[in-house]
DNA sequence: GTGTACCGATACGGTGGAGTACCGGTACAC
DNA sequence: GTGTACCGGTACTCCACCGTATCGGTACAC
């Protein structure tokens, strides 16, 4: 209960005003990230993360000054690339361990998505966030592993199916629960690469 | 603006106690499903469709006991298929329409399927709704597209692209939006089906 | 020890939407 | 013509949340 801050490096001769630790502004964003995920944007709020995280409202609006910047803060702290380790030599392989990435982790990423659905449309501000922290970095990533493949020869530059590549693991992540009902594991999104994107690209 | 029932064949002899014609009706399910696509669930009130239609909120309530039921009404009102007039002869051709049709109107769909997003998560009656208007049917008539095309032998029977067929084609609908900003028009889903689609299923 | 500045708690004002209650008008039945 | 039952309008209660203000407690600096 009482203050664990125990030794905090970083926060030596710095001017760091709030005495909030990192690891307590982490406890809040978790906090929003789960509500976010579980209830959707409009469930997410400050009484509610507030009294979850026993603190103050006050201690909210004192670091962030709404509701949507304190959201938007939450998706930045939670910017992570699963996708960058993925360098087998073998562009077949490679999309094999990036579905299999994809289906382990990523169901929370695409909770965060289908969450902020239409509170992206009215707050830039989230909109920014929300690409900069889950979309972004992992479209690029993918894009790298494509483009090691081209530069290694697998896959003729300029392949019509190739800039679809991306749009297809995240959709197919997205679309399983809705139309099946079923969680999109990496066992499912592993057979899907090797029943089309590989065909696809003409790939064994 | 007067009731312009004329003739109402159906609500002869039986007792409906409303006075409310179906047109009227479909008035305010088309303003409900209007704003649930342009600013999503919760910006559906039940004051702003009464003032849109200029009918009031006691006629609201007198014929659906709470919003969540009035969503699920206006949303099993929309249901048509768009998928089911397709049927050329050729899978290929087939999936190039319905690729067509999917990006003519259905942004409107998905739209709805974006808005009600996490709202469909707590109220069971929604989420009904939701299936049976929106996702079996075009499901269905997709699955139908592809029977047929195996039944003529153009793909062989258990294929393992084809269960990925409708998830991928609804996927990129829903993800393109996201992913480049871009809406998802038909062009571009012909041109996704012709260069992933058919080659996965080793159609020319 | 003293000061300062932040934390947590709580109370408050303001807003907006869910439902409810009531009322006058009116269309239709008979 | 009279009655009935529904429609539209409005006013109302209730409640949840945003964002602000205020206050006591306390950790840390010096």
């Amino acid at each position: 209960m009482t203050s664990q801050d125990a030794e905090r490096p970083e926060a030596v001769g710095t001017s760091r005003r709030s005495k909030l630790t990192p690891e307590r502004e982490q406890e809040f964003f978790d906090a929003v990230l789960d509500q976010l995920r579980s209830c959707g944007y409009d469930a997410v709020t400050m009484e509610g993360i507030a009294a979850s995280t026993r603190c103050s409202k006050s201690t909210l609006y004192r670091q962030w000054k709404t509701k949507p910047q304190f959201v938007a803060a939450a998706l930045r702290s939670n910017r992570r690339v699963r996708f960058t380790d993925i360098d087998t030599g073998s562009l077949a392989e490679d999309l094999r361990q990036a579905a299999a990435a994809a289906g382990e982790g990523m169901g929370k990423d695409t909770g965060l998505l289908q969450a902020l659905g239409h509170a992206v449309m009215e707050d830039p501000e989230l909109k920014g966030a929300l690409r900069e922290a889950l979309v972004e970095p992992e479209i690029a990533a993918l894009r790298a592993i494509l483009a090691r493949g081209v530069a290694r020869g697998e896959v003729p530059a300029g392949h019509p199916a190739l800039e679809y590549v991306p749009a297809q693991l995240f959709g197919m992540l997205r679309m399983r629960p809705v139309l099946e009902g079923e969680q999109a594991d990496a066992a499912y999104l592993v057979r899907f690469v090797e029943a089309v994107v590989l065909p696809a690209l003409g790939l064994p």
